[in-house]
RNA sequence: GGGCUCGUAGAUCAGCGGUAGAUCACUCCCUUGGCAUGGGAGAGGCCCCGGGUUCAAAUCCCGGCGAGUCCA
C-alpha cells in the first residue's frame, strides 16, 4: 500500500522487535511489538479500549499533561517556546488560524530562510479548527479548541552545494529517534507499550509531504509523526495519495502532533473527553441549566456517549443517523435518547466553544466582520444561541472568564469588555432582525401566501438572521416557510454568481534581470539624516514605463535612497555624473538590490553623486516615528489588544489602522494625542539595534511584528521609549525631532479596525492652520469670535428652520387669498365647473398651495409660472371628468418639457419660459377638448 | 479582500419619480372617583451629505460618510 513502503524500516522498529503488518480489516501497514496483534487498532477497525479503563498509571489535568509532555522533552534536549497566537494570519496570509503547530514555522523556517527559535523544540501550541464545528458535543471527541503537543527537529542535508545557504544547517535528529521518543514517552506514563500500534500513513498537505506514522493506543490515535521531507515537483518519482508526484528536499523537518487533549483523556477515562479537559465548567454548565438525571438516565447517557465516540463520524447528518443506531443498541426510543443527550451535547459545545473564544479574544482577535474577526464573532453568536437552547442563564464573559483564567490570560478585563460589547451587538441585530421578519411575516399572512425562499435568504445574507428563527416567527403568525436542505449551499451560490476579472498584475521590478547583481549597501540606517553620498553606478536597466517613455533602473553599490518598503514610501532626488544629473522619481527593493528609477542614464561605471529630497525625507522619517508613538499611545488609552493592522506614512500626513472593538470616542482621541505629545517631549532617543532573532523574541515577544514577520537571521529593532517593534524604515534620532503630532480624524474602516489620521512636524502645523483657517473663515462670516461659532451656528440653524416654516404658512395664505380674489386669472365654465386658468409667476410649492386653496372652493385650477423655465400645476375637484395629468402634458409639451401626476393632481413644466403665455391661452381650448373627449 | 442590505418625526418603520405618511412616545382637551383604557386636537422632518439625470428626485445613477450582514 505505502508508496514510501521503504521509508518506513526504522532502526528503532528493528532494534526493538517491532513486526510490520497489515491490517485485514482496512489494509493498512503497522508496526507492533505484539506478534499475535491482526488489527492496526484504530476505529472502525478497534473499539475504544479506555473509556472506564485509563490507559496511563495516574490521572493527569489538561495543565498537569501539558507539563508532563513539555518536560519530558525538555529533559530529552529539547528548548521549549512559548506559544505562536492563534491568529496565524498575524505572521502569514494563507491562512487565518492556527491549525498545527508546524503553522508556527511555516513559510520561513521550514523553507530555511529563517532559523527556528529552538532547534529541536517543545512547544505545547493552541489550535482552532473550524471545520468540524458542528460535530462538537455529539462525538464525544471532537473539539474546536485544542493544544497540538509537539517536538519539532529541523534539519538540512550537508552534502549539497551550499550548506550555509540554509538558517540551519545538519541533522539533528530523524525518524528512528522521534519515533523511539514518542515510545519512551508512552513508557514514562505507564501505558502498556505491547498495545500500542504505529500505523503506516504517507502525509500530503500544502505543497509538502513525506512518511508518517498513526500512533495508535486502545483505540485512541494519541499522535501523529510526520516527516516532512518531499515538495510537489512535476518531475518528482513519488506519486503520492493525491495524485502529484514529489521529490526530496534539501530541508527535512520533524513534525509531530500530541493531542494534550486525547492526552488527557486516556489518562482519565471519561465517557467523553470534555468531562476530562475541563470538568467544573461542565458541572457549572449542568447546574446552570437545571440538567438533573436519575441514576437510570445516567446510566444511559453515559453508555450513550461511550458508544458515539466509536462511531466513524465525519458530518452532521452522520450524527443523527449513529443516533438511531445508538438507541436501538441501547433499547431505548430514538426520541427518547435525543431528549437525553441533546443538552448535554450542547452544554459540551458551550465550554469548548468558550475556550475557541478565550484563547481567540485573549491573543487579541478583535470581532469584525472581516478575518479571524469574523470567525470569532461566529462562534461568540453561536455560543449564545446554544446556550440560550439549552437556558444556560450566566452572562457569556463571565464563562468565558472562566475559560481564559485557566488559559492564564492576563487580559481578562478586556475579553469580558469584548464579549460583553459582542452580545450586546448581537442583541440588537437579533432584535432588528425579529422585527423585520413579523413584518415579513405580517404581509404574507395577509396574502396567505407562504414567505417566498428569496426573501429568507435575503434575511440571512443581509441581516443575518438564521432560517429556523424564521421558521419560528412564521410559526406564530401562521405563515408557511420552505427551508431547502441545501439553504447555505444556495447562500454560497448567490456569492459566485460574479467572478470577477483578474487584477491587473503588479509592475514588480524585474527579479530576472537583478538576480546577478549584488545587494546594496544601504547607508540610510547609519545616517539617517545626511541626505547626499558618492556611489558607483553598477547598472543601468532600460525599461518602458508603460506610457511609451524610457524609464531607467539604477543599480549603485551604496545608497541613501529609501526603498518602498513597510508602508514608508520611496525618497526622492537626484544622481548627478560629471556630465549628466538624473532625476529619482521612485525607488523599489528586490533581492536586497536597490533600484532608482530615473529618467535618464547616468552611464554604467561612472562615479555619481546622490542627493535625497531632505525634506521629504525628513517628513517621512517624522512620521514614521510619530506611528510608533501613536501605536504605543492607542495601546495605553484603549488597551493590551490593539495591534497594527496595517499603516501607510505620508509627508502631508500618514494613517494608521488598529485593531479596537468599539469606535474611538473624542475624549479617547485627545488622550491618545496628549500621551504622544508628551513623548515627543520628553524627547527620547530613538535607537535602533540588530539582535539575533531568537534573542529580541524571548525578550520581547510576538508584538515585535506589527506589520509582518521580515525574514533573516538577525531583526532590525526600533525601540522609541517602550515601545518596541521590527522595523525596516527611517527614524527620526529623537523623538523631539518629530516637533508635535496631531490627530487629524478617525473613522472605520471596517468593523473591529478604526483608522488613526494624523500629522507630524511641519504637517501638523500646517494641517491645524487649515482647520483653523475653516474656522476663522466660518467666524468671519458670522462676524462673531470663533468660540462663539457653534452657538451662533446653531441658533442660525434653528431660525433657518422656523423661517422655513413660516414661509410655508405664508404662501398657504397668499394662496387662499389668491384663490378668493378672482382677479387676475381667466374663468370658464366647463362642464358646470368653473376652471380658473391663472399666470402666477411662484416656486413650485406656491403654485401647488393655490392650486389646492381654487380646489377647496370647488373650482378646478389651471396654474403656470414663469419663474424658472416655465412650470404648470393643475388641480380638479373630486367629481370632475377631467385628467390633470393629460392636461398638463399637453401645455408641458407647448414649453418643450412633459410632466404628469394622478388624475387630480398633476404637475410638469419645460425650459421654454417665452411659450409660456401661449400655451396659458391655448389652456381653455386644451380643457374643453379633453372634457370632452 | 470581495459581495449584499439599510440611513425618512424622539423610537420603529411605510412610501421608491408627481402635494412627505403610519404606529408608539410627546403636549393639550374630553371620557373615568382613580388607574388601565377610550375619543379628539396639536407639535415634531436639511427624507445622512455632495454631485448627476429629469419639466419634476426622499424615490433613479455616481461619489462620500455612517450602520448592519454574508463569504474567503
Amino acid at each position: 500500500m505505502s508508496d514510501l513502503e521503504e521509508e518506513y524500516q526504522l532502526e528503532y522498529f528493528h532494534e526493538e522487535g517491532f513486526e510490520r503488518k497489515e491490517c485485514p480489516s482496512c489494509g493498512a501497514h503497522f508496526w507492533t511489538r505484539d506478534p499475535d496483534r491482526e488489527l492496526c487498532g484504530e476505529p472502525p477497525c478497534a473499539d475504544y479500549e479506555f473509556i472506564d479503563n485509563p490507559g496511563f498509571e495516574a490521572e493527569f489535568s489538561l495543565e498537569e499533561m501539558r507539563e508532563a509532555f513539555l518536560s519530558f522533552f525538555e529533559e530529552h534536549g529539547h528548548e521549549r517556546i512559548d506559544p505562536y497566537p492563534v491568529a496565524a494570519n498575524r505572521w502569514r496570509d494563507d491562512v487565518l488560524l492556527t491549525q498545527a503547530s508546524i503553522y508556527d514555522f511555516q513559510p520561513l523556517v521550514t523553507s530555511g530562510e529563517t532559523p527556528p527559535p529552538a532547534n529541536p523544540l517543545t512547544v505545547s501550541q493552541p489550535c482552532i479548527r473550524m471545520q468540524d464545528i458542528d460535530n462538537v458535543g455529539k462525538t464525544g471527541r471532537h473539539t474546536m479548541a485544542f493544544e497540538m503537543m509537539a517536538h519539532h527537529a529541523f534539519n538540512a542535508r550537508e552534502d549539497i552545494e551550499n550548506p550555509d545557504q540554509y538558517a540551519y544547517e545538519g541533522e539533528v535528529y530523524w525518524k528512528s529517534e522521534t519515533v523511539a521518543y514518542c515510545d519512551e514517552l508512552l513508557d514514562s506514563l505507564g501505558a502498556d507499550i505491547e498495545a500500542v500500534t504505529y500505523i503506516e500513513d504517507p502525509w500530503v498537505g500544502g505543497g509538502n509531504a513525506g512518511p508518517a506514522i498513526e500512533v495508535i493506543y486502545r483505540g485512541l490515535e494519541l499522535a501523529t509523526l510526520v516527516f516532512m521531507c518531499m515538495e510537489q515537483d512535476p518531475d518528482g518519482e513519488y506519486e503520492l495519495k493525491d495524485g502529484n508526484t514529489y521529490s526530496f528536499m534539501d530541508t527535512y523537518i520533524v513534525d509531530t502532533g500530541y493531542g494534550l487533549e486525547r492526552w488527557t483523556w486516556m489518562s482519565q477515562g471519561t465517557a467523553t473527553v470534555y468531562e476530562a479537559i475541563y470538568p467544573e465548567m461542565i458541572s457549572f454548565l449542568k447546574d446552570n441549566a437545571g440538567l438533573e438525571y436519575t441514576d437510570e438516565e445516567a446510566e444511559l447517557v453515559h453508555r450513550a456517549a461511550r458508544l458515539s465516540g466509536q462511531l466513524d463520524i465525519d458530518d452532521v447528518d452522520d450524527v443523527e443517523a449513529a443516533r438511531g443506531d445508538i438507541a436501538a443498541a441501547l433499547e431505548v426510543p430514538t426520541d427518547r435518547l435525543r431528549e437525553l443527550v441533546e443538552p448535554l451535547e450542547t452544554i459540551y459545545a458551550i465550554a469548548d466553544h468558550c475556550r475557541t473564544l478565550a484563547y481567540m479574544l485573549g491573543d487579541g482577535i478583535v470581532p469584525s466582520n472581516v478575518s479571524t474577526g469574523y470567525l470569532a464573532r461566529m462562534v461568540l453568536r453561536r455560543t449564545k444561541r446554544l446556550a440560550d437552547r439549552v437556558g444556560v442563564d450566566a452572562p457569556l464573559d463571565e464563562l468565558v472568564d472562566m475559560q481564559a483564567e485557566r488559559l492564564e490570560y492576563r487580559n481578562r478585563d478586556t475579553i469580558r469588555d469584548i464579549v460583553r460589547t459582542e452580545v450586546e451587538k448581537y442583541r440588537e441585530t437579533l432584535e432588528r432582525g425579529g422585527r423585520q421578519v413579523e413584518r415579513l411575516a405580517d404581509e404574507y399572512a395577509d396574502r396567505g401566501e407562504p414567505i417566498p425562499l428569496e426573501e429568507v435568504l435575503e434575511l440571512y445574507d443581509s441581516r443575518g438572521i438564521q432560517p429556523d428563527t424564521v421558521e419560528e416567527i412564521a410559526a406564530e403568525h401562521g405563515v408557511n416557510v420552505e427551508i431547502p436542505d441545501d439553504f447555505y449551499a444556495r447562500v454560497a451560490a448567490r456569492h459566485s454568481d460574479d467572478d470577477d476579472a483578474g487584477e491587473t498584475a503588479e509592475t514588480a521590478p524585474d527579479e530576472a534581470a537583478v538576480a546577478d547583481l549584488p545587494e546594496t549597501e544601504k547607508l540610510y540606517y547609519d545616517e539617517p539624516e545626511r541626505t547626499d553620498f558618492e556611489a558607483v553606478v553598477l547598472d543601468v536597466i532600460e525599461r518602458d514605463d508603460g506610457d511609451g517613455e524610457t524609464v531607467y533602473d539604477v543599480v549603485l553599490d551604496q545608497t541613501m535612497f529609501y526603498p518602498e518598503g513597510g508602508g514608508q514610501p520611496a525618497d526622492t532626488g537626484s544622481i548627478s555624473g560629471e556630465d549628466v544629473t538624473v532625476e529619482v522619481t521612485d525607488v523599489q527593493e528586490a533581492d536586497g538590490t536597490v533600484l532608482h528609477r530615473t529618467d535618464g542614464d547616468p552611464g554604467k561605471g561612472e562615479f555619481v553623486r546622490g542627493t535625497v529630497d531632505g525634506t521629504r525625507r525628513r517628513r517621512l522619517m517624522q512620521h514614521h516615528t510619530a506611528t510608533h508613538i501613536i501605536g504605543h499611545a492607542a495601546r495605553e488609552v484603549l488597551g493590551e489588544h490593539v495591534r497594527q493592522a496595517g499603516a501607510q506614512k505620508g509627508t502631508e500626513s500618514s494613517r494608521l489602522d488598529i485593531r479596537h472593538y468599539e469606535r474611538i470616542s473624542r475624549e479617547e482621541v485627545k488622550r491618545i494625542e496628549r500621551l504622544a505629545n508628551g513623548i515627543v517631549t520628553d524627547n527620547l532617543t530613538v535607537k535602533q539595534e540588530w539582535p539575533d532573532r531568537r534573542e529580541a523574541e524571548d525578550e520581547h515577544g510576538f508584538d515585535l511584528y506589527q506589520g509582518g514577520i521580515p525574514p533573516g537571521e538577525k531583526l532590525r529593532l526600533i525601540h522609541v521609549g517602550e515601545d518596541v517593534q521590527a522595523c525596516a524604515g527611517t527614524h527620526v534620532l529623537r523623538t523631539g525631532d518629530i516637533g508635535t503630532i496631531k490627530l487629524l480624524s478617525n473613522e472605520r474602516i471596517q468593523d473591529g479596525v478604526e483608522r488613526l489620521v494624523f500629522a507630524a512636524g511641519d504637517a501638523a502645523i500646517e494641517a491645524t492652520q487649515r482647520t483653523e483657517d475653516a474656522l476663522y473663515d466660518a467666524a468671519g462670516t458670522l462676524d462673531v469670535s470663533p468660540q462663539e461659532v457653534p452657538g451662533t451656528v446653531e441658533r442660525f440653524f434653528e431660525e433657518w428652520k422656523d423661517r422655513g416654516k413660516r414661509i410655508e404658512e405664508l404662501k398657504e395664505q397668499l394662496a387662499s387669498v389668491r384663490a378668493q380674489g378672482e382677479g387676475g386669472g381667466e374663468e370658464i365654465d366647463l362642464a358646470g365647473t368653473t376652471a380658473v386658468i391663472q399666470r402666477v409667476d411662484a416656486d413650485m410649492d406656491e403654485l401647488r398651495a393655490t392650486a389646492n386653496a381654487l380646489v377647496e372652493e370647488g373650482n378646478a385650477a389651471v396654474l403656470g409660472s414663469g419663474l424658472d423655465g416655465a412650470t404648470f400645476v393643475v388641480a380638479v375637484p373630486d367629481g370632475v371628468e377631467i385628467n390633470a395629468g393629460a392636461v398638463v402634458s399637453d401645455l408641458a409639451e407647448r414649453v418643450g418639457g412633459g410632466g404628469g401626476g394622478p388624475p387630480d393632481f398633476a404637475q410638469g413644466g419645460g425650459p421654454d419660459a417665452d411659450a409660456l403665455e401661449d400655451a396659458l391661452e391655448a389652456a381653455p381650448d386644451v380643457l374643453r377638448r379633453l372634457s370632452e373627449a
